[in-house]
Parts: C-alpha cells; structure tokens; sequence
DNA sequence: CGTTAAGTTGAAGTGAATCAAGTACCGTGG
DNA sequence: CCACGGTACTTGATTCACTTCAACTTAACG
C-alpha cells in the first residue's frame, strides 16, 4: 500500500501543493494555495543552504533537487536526489532550526515556496495537515536510516555502490533485457553519494561489468538481474 | 525555544504518555491511557528487531533503549541510546512497513505500548495529535542526519569520536572543571556507534588524553574545553 | 580469589585515498 | 573539417589509516 508521498516520487512532476494533502478539505487547500508563491527554478541554484535559518518551506514540483552536506575541508555527502511531491527543509520550518543540508536545483525545476510563519499559521488552523507532514517526514527518516545503513554499515565500497544502485533502481524501468537506468550524476558525484572516490567508483563499476552485475552504455545503465546485484549487495 | 521533545530528553523519566501530546485535549489524553499498556523490562531485552513488522508503537518512560542496525556479517551501526520521552518505532507503525533498526533496553526500563490498531484508529479521531508526532518525527530525523555527517561525511576516526563526545555533551552534566559524562557503553559499543573497531576506540582515547581534550577516571568521562574537542572535530 | 569481560598495546595486512599520467568525449570557433 | 580547450573517465603506482590478529593487562564480580 503506497503512501501518497510515494505514488507523488513515481511521477514525473506534480501540478499543484494541494494534492500532497489528500485528507485537507477544499477551503484549506485554497488557503493554502492562496499563501504560496509558485517559482520556475534554473539549474544548479541554491534553494538554501547548511548553516542557514530556514525561512521558506520548498514543494518540488517538477525536476530534481540536489540534498547535499558539505565538510570544511571540501567533502561533501549527497543525501538524496529530491523527486517531485517532496517537502525541501520541512525540518528546519518546524522546529524553527538552521538547515542542516544545501538544496540546488539539478535541472530547471518548478518549485512551489511557502513563508515559514504564513506556514506555522496555516498548520494552527489547520493541524489536520500535520498528518500528510508527518507520512513525509516519516519517509524521509526512513530513507535517512537507509543511507545510514549503505554509508555506515556496508564495509566495502563495491558494497556501498550496489546498495546505491539498488536505491535508484526504484526509479529506473522495467524492460524484458533488466532494468534500465539514467545516469545522470558523474563519477564524482556517485562517490559523494556513497562516501568513495571518483576513482574508486570507476574501478568499482568495471569490476561490476566484467561479473555482468550491470552493462553500460553512455549514460545508461543496465543492470540484468536485480537479484544477483542484491545479493552482492548483501556482501 | 526547545520542543517537549528536547525537554523529555533532559528529564530522568516520564509519568505518563499524556506529556507527550501537550496539544490535546484531556479527553482524547484519557482515550489514549486507555489504549497504552505501561510494563517494565529488564536489561538486554529486545522490543523489536529489523525486517519485523511492526505491532507496536512504544513510548519510553524510563530507562535507556540502544537502537542499532545489524549487517548479515556481524557489523552493527548503533544509531543512538534513546531516552525517556522518545517514541520507538513509530515510522514502522505509521507506514505500516517493517522495523529498519532493533530496539534492546540497556537498563531496566518503564515502557508504554499501543497495539499498532489502537494507535491508528486514534489518530483518525484526533488528527491534532499528528503534530506531536511531526514533532518527535522531525526530531528523530535532524538526529539521523546529524549521526549521518558524523559516519559519512567524517574523514578520520578521531573526528568522528570527537563528534560522537560533544553529542553526548548534551546529557552531560556542566562543572566547574568542564563537562562530566558517565561512559555507560564499551569501547567496543562506541566503535559500533561510529563504525570503528574496538582498538582504534581505545587508541584515539589515549590520544585524546595526550591531548588534554578528554581526561578518563574508571567510567567518568571528563571534557575539559568543549570548544577545543569541537575545533579539533571541525577537521 | 578465581573467572570472565573489557581495555591496552604492538605488528602485520589491506582496502581505498591520493597522486600521476593518459584517454575519450564533448561543444566551439578558426 | 579539424584544431582546440574543457570536462569526465580510466588506469597504474604509491601511500596511509584503519582493521585484524595476537598477546597481554586490568577491571569487574560472584
């Protein structure tokens, strides 16, 4: 049984805020609708970034959000590919704290932006809306012990990359050859996903093509059997 | 401005549920005791384990429960030590998927539980309880991303103590000769917290006493400059 | 007081980072 | 059409931090 919040990762874009609250009747939906302000985005711009207090609540409506942690020294962590029909820095909105993440938009995106106090004042008028809240901020917690788990507990970077792969199968389709996939993040950026380098991706990925694990071609990716690569996975 | 949530944490223990909803009404607070089973548990035992499906959402009352991740090859990430006030697998029970960590109590506890139904069929008729939970949901999350910088983002193994230390600061108790902590887990334990072994645990400790950023007497831990263990850990 | 669990320390082994050098693949402009 | 510059990818050699293994010491506890 999906959650909405599922079904909203499945599409390919979302035409409006309100469908992320299902249970919300139509007067509060207006309201709602009425306090947003709907922004086409550029690529590679930055929505908000660590450190920073949070002023705005971001719906993705269309295209690809970059969440990502960044170190002193220049390493950096990416979370997650954010999809439409995902909150962006709902966290920091809440419970009034710094963003602990840098969104930026990979592609043009549109992006749907709510003030935080017209947001807290909406959610006191409205508390049935923590509901369709809590569901996001319940997946996202759930996708955060999943990375948790790829970056903190697989011993070994062939490890952590097929778990990655696995993630991002979700998305990819279905065809009668496997599953196929859109790479669309460089070597370089694979390794901050999974906390390895550039080089160590590339050699970890013609180690997966000579055991036939995946097949590539340009910036598409096979991966033939999904069970093999799990239980590879499964270290 | 701390959440209940914060508060919860300070304090040694919890009377009752009924606190963590300070938004609701007595009537549906009532409704709620009705509902939960308050029990104790003895040490080292287990409330739930990973790929179960959730039965229960529990409410620690009193006590500490260690909540961790297991690999198939013995590896365990310890996601952190719950503390009175927190809600244990409440994601599980709201989107109906299995457990994705294992809950064991360290010491004897007081724990209240409500069939995952009761819980459910509770929160339709008082949706306003939702907020507590995007609350402790938001919370648990900030929590995870936090732990997620300190495993993944992290290069050595003495940043990655050093930031586990000021986290623990926060129940830590404030003297003149700077932060005193009791060290309740192994060395062992604290290696699976950050994903180190055992040894290196033991060999950064001593180097952080060379360094007069710790100073260890038995099982009381003492930080003398907090500001000089988080500069060292900014690296 | 003896047994077990936890902490300590040294030495060897290893996975991956880093460094370095070279290749393929663009789009752009002469 | 090809030279050009930039970016990403590839591959080998070296280095390093940490793991692992092993032997030993200390603390905890009935």
């Amino acid at each position: 049984m999906p959650t909405p919040n599922v079904i909203a990762h499945k599409q390919m874009s979302l035409t409006c805020t309100g469908d992320l609250f299902p249970t919300l009747p139509h007067a509060a939906l207006a309201e709602l609708a009425a306090l947003e302000m709907i922004e086409p985005y550029a690529a590679n711009q930055t929505l908000f970034e660590e450190k920073q207090s949070s002023t705005r609540v971001f719906i993705l409506l269309e295209g690809q959000v970059k969440l990502s942690m960044n170190s002193i020294d220049g390493k950096r962590l990416i979370l997650r590919i954010a999809r439409p029909g995902e909150f962006l820095g709902l966290t920091s909105v809440l419970s009034g704290t710094e963003h602990e993440m840098m969104a930026e938009t990979l592609y043009p995106c549109r992006i749907a932006s709510i003030r935080r106090q017209d947001f807290l004042g909406f959610l006191l008028r409205h508390p049935a809306a923590y509901e369709s809240l809590a569901r996001c901020l319940s997946h996202d917690y759930s996708n955060a012990c999943e990375h948790l788990r790829t970056v903190g507990l697989a011993s070994t970077a062939p490890v952590k990359l097929a778990r990655l792969l696995l993630e991002w199968c979700t998305f990819g389709q279905q065809t009668e050859f496997g599953t196929r996939l859109r790479l669309t993040l460089t070597h370089g950026e694979i390794g901050e996903c999974i906390g390895t380098s550039r080089e160590t991706v590339t050699r970890t990925f013609t180690d997966f093509k000579h055991r036939q694990l995946v097949d590539m071609r340009g910036s598409t990716l096979m991966i033939p059997n999904r069970m093999a690569l799990a239980s590879y996975a499964e270290m």
